[in-house]
DNA sequence: CATGAATGAGGATTCATTCAT
DNA sequence: GATGAATGAATCCTCATTCAT
């Protein structure tokens, strides 16, 4: 029966989403460093004590963001590969799904790697994400080969899967400073150093260091 | 035995080879915000207004950083990598000097990629000097096409390199991680993930996307 | 007996006053240059980032001091020295409040005058004030002398009127050396000084360099 | 019979008055405090070192400017201003003699007046040049009253020539600001705000504040 | 005589964070 | 629940001044 102004006294659960917006924002434009708490609030259109008292301090605020934006992106991965497809198909719809979700939430990746690569507190965080990533490139191969019948040591498996993950998000950077690049283009590129490579793999050629 | 009393009064050169080695340190540990000029000019054996007087500000120091960091790792890797040499014997060289490189300057490595990756002001400074390297990957790779009667886009032979680039640099961060791995074996591990598609590639061989 | 605990959680205005009154007496003391941030804040009874937070860069303080003081000044003269009066009576009272204004408010007159003078940031909004005055008292001189068909160079009426706010600013000055000095008798030396050589200018007396 | 370099090992009195030469411009042209050590040093061509050898301090070496420019203005007056001439002919060459100098010697009056007025520790040095100043001008008044058979309150001798003075310096400040300004006229309009009305003091007429 | 090397000390400014209303 | 008011703690940077050569 009351007539509240719209946007005031909002629940709780609608005022953390916009300042998570807000916060992806700002530590994106800014930095984690640069960014300040007070232009955050501002930007959420609240006031400080509020951002302290739902998200906590600034780390756990960015931590919060790294959150919400993995786990996006990890959904949009997931909902795109199943598992049951084979291992090309696969792949080309992790990555085209992967690139989508950069293309159309830069400010999203640029909080998640760009930002969190660089500063310790949260290398821990990016890790635990990133190896989840390479798990699943590296679950893949393994999958494959073994339906190959062949088999490769679990470090060169897991260095390779790295390897890959780091091309993918080296493109992504890419992407992101290309604004008018195509994503699935991209992922189409990304695919051609990666299939390739990775299915001479599985058919067995490797490269080994010349005599010296 | 030595006559002179170490560590004073030293003659500019030397001192500013001081203060360099430790804000490659410091700016490696903690970070480009979170290093303090205090800490770098303790570290340093100096007083801070010596760093002011020989090196700048603290971003001005932070290029100059990046800059003896930059120039010695090019330069290890132009001097194993001669041009004159086939593709994968010169692609294999320069990864192993790479990775002997980042292996050896674990620092060095941290400032010039970690940290200057996340801060907005060495953007631009860093661009740079991954253009460089792109573009002798590319170099190469367009070299050893053409030796094959092939051509391919000049913006897919940059993507490509990227990748390959971007790949190398997760692997140097893995190294980096990892002190105990071998730089040798990484660097093979490169050139399995990064000259098999290129191989593949040479010989004409792409992947299409699906028809979907 | 106040049931407010006294200076605690003061509005903003309130405390803004409070600030430059502070700024002023500490300005007027040091000076610019010596005045430090800490003891303004200190004599406010503040911590210095409310000062800050509301009156901004010590420049910006210093400006704020210079304007609230120099309104103030303007104030007392304008409301003593009203356009209708003849006009030795407006120069009178005008001289009246003015130098009641100096000898009430020493501190301000010191940072109005001798301290902006002195540091080139502040030479324009000063010379803006000046001018007001300068331009009151040609605005005079030149009402007067057509009063009495006479006329006189524009740039000479600013020159004359410059010289007299010249003399009343050093008599100023005089007076804030002089605690025990009577303002009031101070006016009347002014006036024996500037009325007596106008109202002779106004009677067509002027003086000319000699032959030579 | 050695042939040193041109401008080293100079005379002890030159090197003096080079650091002078520069010191004055710095002052005048960054104010005090603005101005550095360095900066001075520099543009002396010499190293700090030395100016500090010779000079001492940065507080010293600014009452070594006032001194040399205040005692080269008193000289050019005292060389116009020839005791036995009458008043009106004593004023008028002072006055020439003083804005003649102000216009020559920009640098230099600031240094002296616009510099220091602000900056306390010097205001000793400053009240005691003035005072001379001062003493000179009542002197001629008591002079020229005695002949006239008046007489004239000490204190109020003494405030009327400081408002003589500080009209002076005032024209004097305007003169520095104006370089095209003619220097002789403006000794002129000087003269036109001075004489007149001590001119009339002179003849007994003074002006009293009305009963109000 | 002359200077490059060196520093102690201090000041402006900013920010994350928390009360008290 | 919400906020204006408030601050402790750092950090960058500069400068007058002095050794040691």
């Amino acid at each position: 029966m009351s007539t509240v102004p719209a946007f005031k006294r909002l629940p709780r659960a609608v005022r953390e989403q916009q300042m998570l917006d807000a916060a992806v924002k700002v530590f994106s434009r800014r930095g984690f460093h640069a960014a300040s708490m007070d232009e955050i609030a501002e930007d959420a259109g609240i006031s400080k004590p509020m951002v302290y008292a739902y998200l906590g301090t600034k780390e756990e605020l960015f931590v919060a963001c790294l959150h919400r934006e993995g786990t996006r992106m990890m959904q949009a991965i997931a909902g795109a590969a199943a598992p049951d497809l084979p291992a090309d198909e696969r792949l080309w719809r992790g990555l085209k799904a992967f690139f989508g979700f950069v293309g159309a939430y830069r400010d999203g990746w640029a909080v998640l790697y760009r930002q969190a690569r660089g500063e310790q507190p949260f290398a821990g965080e990016l890790a635990t994400m990133r190896a989840r990533l390479v798990e699943v490139v590296a679950g893949m191969l393994d999958h494959a080969l073994r339906a190959e019948g062949r088999e490769i040591a679990a470090l060169d498996l897991e260095v390779v899967a790295y390897a890959l993950v780091g091309a993918t998000e080296s493109l992504a950077d890419w992407l992101a400073d290309h604004p008018d690049a195509d994503p699935e283009k991209t992922a189409t590129r990304m695919m051609n150093v990666a299939w390739l490579g990775a299915a001479q793999l599985l058919h067995g050629v490797t490269w080994h260091p010349p005599a010296d």
